[in-house]
DNA sequence: GTTGAGCGTT
């Protein structure tokens, strides 16, 4: 319902409001501080009937949408509250997440991402931290090399 | 039937 959203919101009760999430998560994830590399965003908070019409007229005023799609789950045929947004460029894509996070649509506060990649990039591995040890590797090594456990 | 964190049916 939409005025659960209201209520939460305007009350600031014990429960942690969606303003509160969107700044951690803002701050965690420096979603607002750092430069997008796709122009693919991640929509989450969406109210349950917001459609990919919906999705699409509330961000088609920053840029040219290549897709504007909402998740819907195919057992209940329902939305599951979250769906994706893609520009044709980043650039407009940064201009969705700065006039569209933390905005009213369908009467809940939606949150607005950069999206992750939905198929691992075969090109870029995420960050492989190869570390050498500096002491000899010879301890634990030759423990059980010659160690035959044939039973 | 309705309870709100999350990353998608192709």
């Amino acid at each position: 319902m939409a005025f659960a959203a209201f209520r939460r919101i305007l009350s600031g009760s014990s429960a942690p409001s969606p303003l509160l999430r969107s700044s951690f998560a803002s701050i965690r994830s420096n979603s607002t501080l750092v430069t997008l590399t796709s122009p693919k965003l991640f929509i989450s908070g969406l109210s349950r009937v917001t459609t990919d019409e919906n999705l699409y007229n509330a961000f088609a005023s920053f840029g040219q949408l290549r897709e504007a799609k909402v998740i819907i789950d195919r057992a209940s045929g329902r939305s599951k509250g979250f769906g994706f947004v893609t520009y044709e460029t980043v650039e407009e894509a940064e201009k969705a997440r700065e006039g569209m996070n933390a905005k009213f649509l369908d009467g809940w506060v939606i949150f607005v991402d950069p999206a992750r990649p939905r198929e691992a990039q075969p090109r870029q591995p995420p960050r492989q931290d190869f570390q050498f040890n500096s002491q000899s590797t010879d301890i634990g090594f030759t423990t059980n090399k010659t160690v035959g456990w044939c039973g």
